[in-house]
DNA sequence: GTCTATAGCGGGATAGAC
DNA sequence: GTCTATCCCGCTATAGAC
């Protein structure tokens, strides 16, 4: 792996694990096994090498959801499917995590990637929560973009429930909760 | 206000704006318009000072949130006043957003008060839902556990998506998703 | 109790050798 | 391209005067 390729990999593990304002330069060279130069040679500093990694981790969680998303199956079972992947709650989203982050926050080109990742992702499912209304799976009177705000949002503060309670346990709950009155009357 | 009441009120404001990490002793004082000495007067270190200004700041949550839910109306009307209640989204859960911090996970002390609220929150309404079924108003198949969990869950991701967006208006439509999904059918 | 002075360390970036 | 040396500044804490 090239060494502009490690210290985005770098980058992206410890912005999961530390957050931006968490981040030092210095802890992503020692995590690349680079040296000052390398890293001002590909990037022009911190922020840069920040949104390269960010770009690349909203983009695969992009890639990862749609994946389930489109997959086989009716509306609900594909939701289904989204809320029940494996996820390591502990962790945290890789993502949304950077929403409590002031400096990703106040700055347009950071924030941007996960602007738009968390918005595709519920505009997705809005439109599969959509095709579930026509299929007669959900009732008619929902809104796709308020169900679908209110899954992504679930995944997210489940994220919270389990990082405070030091378990996953709290995640698994709220998405069982969120699916059993999502669920079809004819279950 | 007393120097001590000063250093935690900014401290609590810093913590909510920018995080354990990204809050420094030097700021807080500049806010406080204290020195140096008061500081470690009062306190053994910024750890000690933010246990106090998160304890005050977990204790102030719960108590509001309490207060809305033992408010009037039946067990749906009381979560959606829950819900509704007033929030200035963008800005976060000054107690849930601690939960990304990783120096207040990584402390058992700091952690503690965040998953005590959290979790007597959750305990509070999944025993407003278990009323909500003697009363008939939900239906006797929901798990109040994991109904609870999903509207906590709703709440904090609510904000994710918020300050994602810059706007409030995903709060506000994951908020709306649930309560159209937790309705009462005989509405 | 509160202040200033000081200290050691790390963050973030630049310079220039190789 | 990558390295080390260096810089300036801010973070966190301690010391000691008042």
């Amino acid at each position: 792996m090239s060494t502009s390729e490690r210290l985005i990999e770098s980058t992206r593990e410890l912005l999961w694990e530390r957050g931006y304002v968490g981040t030092s330069p210095k802890a992503i060279l020692e995590r690349a096994g680079a040296g000052q130069g390398s890293m001002y040679h590909h990037f022009r500093g911190k922020p840069d090498l920040a949104l390269a990694a960010i770009r690349r981790t909203a983009d695969e969680m992009w890639a990862t959801a749609e994946a389930v998303l489109d997959g086989p199956g009716t509306p609900y079972e594909r939701i289904t499917a989204y809320l029940r992947r494996e996820r390591e709650a502990l962790r945290g989203c890789p993502v949304g995590r950077l929403t409590m982050d002031p400096d990703v926050i106040a700055d347009d080109a950071l924030r941007a990637p996960v602007d738009e990742t968390l918005d595709r992702l519920r505009e997705h499912i809005a439109q599969i929560v959509e095709e579930g209304k026509e299929q007669g799976e959900f009732a008619p009177g929902l809104d796709g973009e308020e169900i679908a705000a209110a899954v992504v949002a679930t995944v997210q503060g489940g994220y919270v429930l389990a990082r405070a309670a030091g378990s996953p346990t709290a995640f698994d709950a709220a998405v069982r909760g969120l699916l059993a009155l999502l669920a079809p009357p004819t279950r």
